[in-house]
DNA sequence: CTTGGTTTTGAACGTGCGTTCAGTTAAATC
DNA sequence: GATTTAACTGAACGCACGTTCAAAACCAAG
């Protein structure tokens, strides 16, 4: 056996991921090139298939990773109150999608182009986070702590708000993250607040 | 002069824009080709080039469009008060862009298809619409109604909330139209004021 | 019925697409 | 240094793309 450490696989990998990332996020899926990918990286078109399948599991992988990190790096506290529960979630949204604006848009743009298995699996992740935010905001209605009328839409509404961040937030510009952080949250708290 | 009258083109016309339309919102810009708009017209490729120079024209022209009727309908009444105004908008943002959809859709998705002086285009209107939100909130502030520390990113979380609606909500469901604008007028409302 | 302009067809243009694969290169092991 | 195998090249496959245009079809007016 020969080369399995210090192999390019390793190097190239990674590389691929990043350069379909930023070009997915950039130019929508549909109209990156294999051939646009692979200049990038430094290789020929053929050498993308070392790994992936094909386009379409290039795609659905950065979904599904994104997704997964996501989920596994939300905050989940029970033994806190709803409120505190709800201001670590909106701390997190913000703070962890502005870290990752290329796979965010990609996220969020590129549903409509995965195969409908692959969209059925992305879909089933995305639930699971909104049921994180829908929880906190059953159990503090529960409470009596918080003023919402029906969970779900307010679940979709501080979701759609929290996301939108990335859409004009540049950490260069006036605003510190912890500022709109901070804004953010006082509009949260003062919209679901009883 | 013949066929002034009943030409096709009265007819074909529409309904290119009806498919692009459809299609484009459906499938994204860069996904759909010239001879799937033309099939679902039911007429050969080479046939939409009497109602569009080129597909960029296409996807720029229904942008545009959709842009304008907005800020014509948008409601501007400057006597009203500033909470008054506030919640006109909401309601008007909800409605008019439910009953839009696919149009909806291609706004905020097909930015990035868009040639550079086509984009410029359109985000002048986009920022034109976004300031009439923003004006709403500044006078609220000024007037002590509203307590938005900043309105650039209050208008940015409103728009974002509420355009959100159209990624979820169907009037066959269990809410209505009017439900639905209740309840974020409601979160609107408590997320702003003072 | 003829005329004349509008609308559409149908074929063609060059280009780039995703993907495959035989062959080449290069590095780690023996 | 020979062997082995991962990594990559470069060419090719069939296909679909946006766009063009001469010719045909069509229809209202004269």
């Amino acid at each position: 056996m020969a080369r399995t450490t210090g192999s390019h696989s390793d190097i190239t990998g990674p590389r691929v991921r990043d350069a379909a990332l930023r070009l997915f996020a950039r130019q929508g899926y549909a109209a990156v090139s294999m051939r646009q990918i692979a200049a990038e990286v430094g290789v020929q078109a053929g050498a993308l298939y070392n790994y992936t399948p094909d386009k379409q599991t290039l795609l659905f992988e950065l979904m599904r990773s994104h997704m997964v990190e996501l989920l596994a790096e939300a905050p989940v506290d029970m033994s806190a109150s709803p409120t505190q529960r709800l201001e670590a979630f909106v701390r997190f949204h913000i703070g962890f999608h502005h870290a990752r604006p290329d796979a965010v848009f990609i996220a969020y743009m590129e549903l409509r182009n995965l195969a409908p298995a692959n969209f059925t699996e992305i879909e089933a992740l995305r639930g699971k986070y909104e049921a994180m935010l829908e929880g906190i905001l059953r159990d503090g209605a529960r409470a009596g702590v918080f003023d919402v009328s029906d969970a779900k839409i307010a679940t979709m509404a501080v979701i759609a708000m929290l996301t939108g961040v990335t859409t004009w937030f540049r950490a260069e510009g006036r605003l510190s993250l912890s500022d709109v952080q901070d804004q953010y949250w006082a509009m949260v708290r003062k919209a679901v607040t009883a």
